[in-house]
DNA sequence: ATTTGAGTTTACCAAACGGTACAGAAAACG
DNA sequence: CGTTTTCTGTACCGTTTGGTAAACTCAAAT
């Protein structure tokens, strides 16, 4: 039997099991057996190997931020932007049923090998939502600093959430941060 | 030559690789370079291979914390119990420069290996600081919520400290998290 | 009908992986 | 002193790692 892929399909397959076991624990077998593709395949969409796939789904996930949180952001007025954020954000980690890609790859040293691209998708965020919260009217120094809340507060519900086992964590920080800006 | 080492000596150090790699990116040929213990030495003091390694430097990270964070909070009055955490935390993670090993644990697959550990260590912190806080006079849920605001503040802090190349996120988290409480 | 080329399968490779076995060196202890 | 216990160095094991090579399949374009 043969089967066909296109490589946007087979992505976000790889995506998640490179946030489901981080960089180091994802090998090529596991990626075989859970995506059904054959190294040949593999290394034909990916010739770099698993550097490229890793790069790869780290910029789809940095595009799905990027046109769904970050541009909304940006263009909307700032009310609408910000709760769009919320949904969105609520709804790509699973109300903390998943964790951050680009997080989990900062904690080790997978980061050094992707640094400006992690380094770039946590500071676009915090400086579309900062100067959301300023048109919005608030300080530029206070806006500054609740854009880093909100952002840093999301990733550490992320830990917290995974590490209890208890994915309310993450609705309830939400809905906290939601009130505080 | 030939250098003989005590058990004590060593967990930290395995602690720092650990810290630095992840579970899944430590390998024994690392720990040894890094150690200059040989693989004999290092099966001498743990037998259980990489796995006691690792749940060894979760046990001591974990009873560095109930000592100098947990039981301070516990015992002394409230005020200062939180004063000692602060000071401790800071010190702890050196402003931002080092990361959680809990928390780095707690996002891959490592978690399942060591859940209970990485639960409990969480739960005992937020448990200590929520009674602290209630004890000082706090409404109990607020107190409560105030205390996984705190854990998971510094969480994030570390992984935005860590993903930005920039530790003073951590100092200025630490400042406003203090302020709050 | 033939060519083309993206996509697949299979078989391989050297290196590194975690782990084991064991002989010997150094302390500890009688 | 001699013996026992603790610790270390080295060689080795089977398995898995990331990666390569090349023969093959098959739909679409010519």
């Amino acid at each position: 039997m043969r089967t066909v892929y296109e490589k946007a399909d087979v992505v976000p397959m790889i995506a998640e099991i490179f946030r489901d076991l981080g960089y180091e624990g994802t090998s090529l077998s596991r990626i075989t057996e859970r995506t059904g593709l054959g190294k040949g395949s593999l290394y034909h969409f990916f010739p770099g190997g698993k550097e490229e796939m890793a790069a790869t789904v780290l910029a789809e996930v940095d595009g799905w931020f990027e046109r769904f949180v970050f541009d909304p952001l940006r263009r909307d007025d700032p009310a609408q932007g910000i709760a769009t954020m919320w949904a969105a954000v609520d709804d790509y980690f699973r109300s903390g049923g998943r964790v951050c890609l680009v997080g989990a790859f900062a904690l080790d040293e997978t980061r050094d090998r992707f640094a400006t691209a992690i380094r770039g998708y946590f500071a676009r965020w915090i400086e579309a939502l900062r100067d959301a919260l300023a048109r919005a009217g608030r300080d530029p120094d206070e806006a500054a600093l609740d854009a880093e809340e909100v952002v840093l507060g999301i990733q550490g519900a992320l830990v917290l959430a995974r590490a209890l086992g208890d994915p309310a964590v993450f609705t309830r920080t939400l809905d906290r941060l939601k009130r505080r800006v």
